[in-house]
DNA sequence: TAGCAAGTTGACCGGCCGGTCCGCTTATTG
DNA sequence: CAATAAGCGGACCGGCCGGTCAACTTGCTA
């Protein structure tokens, strides 16, 4: 039985939130937890109040994203189209990479037990969206959810290293991408794929 | 008119070098001077009087590994069969990042003139081998010379994130990007391609 | 082999960062 | 409105890191 947060910590925690989503975008995982709290306008103790640790914070954010991601996976599950799907659940994960980018979601490997569940639970979703996908022929029969999933921020990544580009320049390389996934014109893959994710 | 270096102090410069691409490799960029010392078995003092800034002794490793790329580039323009040659040059890359994770090659931005200097002669070189391999018909008409460079580094990206595999794994995504650029099944690409690099 | 410049070393410095703590403020509630 | 606990803030701590320096060692050369 947990009190609800008072009114003003409950506005705190949400312009905590926002700040360090803005903050680590701008100056990635080592923007500084003074930075932060500078910019969500509270003073630095009050980071610490609401998450015990940096890592907490960030695996706050992260779970959030996932949890995005996961919503949309599940709906696409439904639609009509299986190659249709799969294209448009990588579009939504790449555009909300690019709004906010959270390479570094990645990075941060395993930050807590719930952010590892929701995870696995979003991998899952990726893996029934590509057999779908492959069973309809709309990708190649050789790739498997785990290489969709790895290839998955590849867009957003190469596109990284061109600072001053339109922000859906990822579009052309999610394209370039889903070509490859494509039964026409595949070729033999030298090499197994990995058994996880 | 620049004395030789003594022997003792070229010694100790190569067991930097070494030392340096090894730490880097294993921890990323943010390894420590100190660490780096300990391992090339010299005091810290020692790297900055060979390298004035850790920027510096970035810079010197990143310069040997684009020179390599250079070196295979040009070789590889003189190859019979353009398709065969890019895709080589894009195995020989991405082995090399392989060998020794340099990510961190791309995320030090401008290190020093030099650098910049001889990146921009591999980037004109990948342009070249891009366009011989257009003309050839090995590559699709709408990719250009820096679709490839920011897809370089894609393979090796994607592979780091699955700590445990097969250290050739990437030659699995370097081939389904690689089929990606094929002119075969290409669909419409979606956003132009970036003016730069 | 003697003298010296080149090279080495590790203690030290200033600055930054994550995290703590305690005195102060304020929303809530009876 | 008064009492109280929940929340807040920022000085402070220990640790790490890049970089400096002055005393010491050593390869080179005449």
């Amino acid at each position: 039985m947990t009190r609800p947060l008072r009114a003003d910590a409950a506005r705190n925690r949400r312009l905590l939130l926002a700040a360090a989503a803005d903050e680590f975008a701008e100056r990635g995982l080592d923007a500084s937890v003074a930075d932060i709290a500078r910019r969500a306008g509270v003073g630095k103790g009050t980071v610490f109040r609401h998450f015990a640790t940096k890592d907490d914070l960030i695996a706050a954010i992260v779970l959030d994203r996932i949890d995005a991601l996961n919503a949309a996976g599940e709906r696409l599950l439904e639609a009509a189209d299986p190659g249709a799907a799969l294209l448009e659940f990588l579009t939504v994960a790449a555009h909300q990479r690019q709004q906010r980018d959270l390479s570094f979601l990645q990075e941060a490997g395993e930050l807590t037990e719930e952010v590892t569940k929701v995870r696995a639970q979003m991998f899952h979703t990726v893996h029934r969206l590509v057999d779908r996908a492959r069973e309809h022929g709309a990708v190649r029969a050789d790739v498997t959810g785990a290489d969709v999933i790895l290839l998955m921020c590849a867009p957003n990544y190469v596109t990284s290293y061109v600072p001053g580009a339109s922000p859906d320049l990822w579009q052309r390389y999610l394209a370039i991408i889903f070509d490859g996934l494509r039964p026409e014109g595949a070729h033999p893959l030298p090499h197994p794929p990995p058994l996880t994710p």
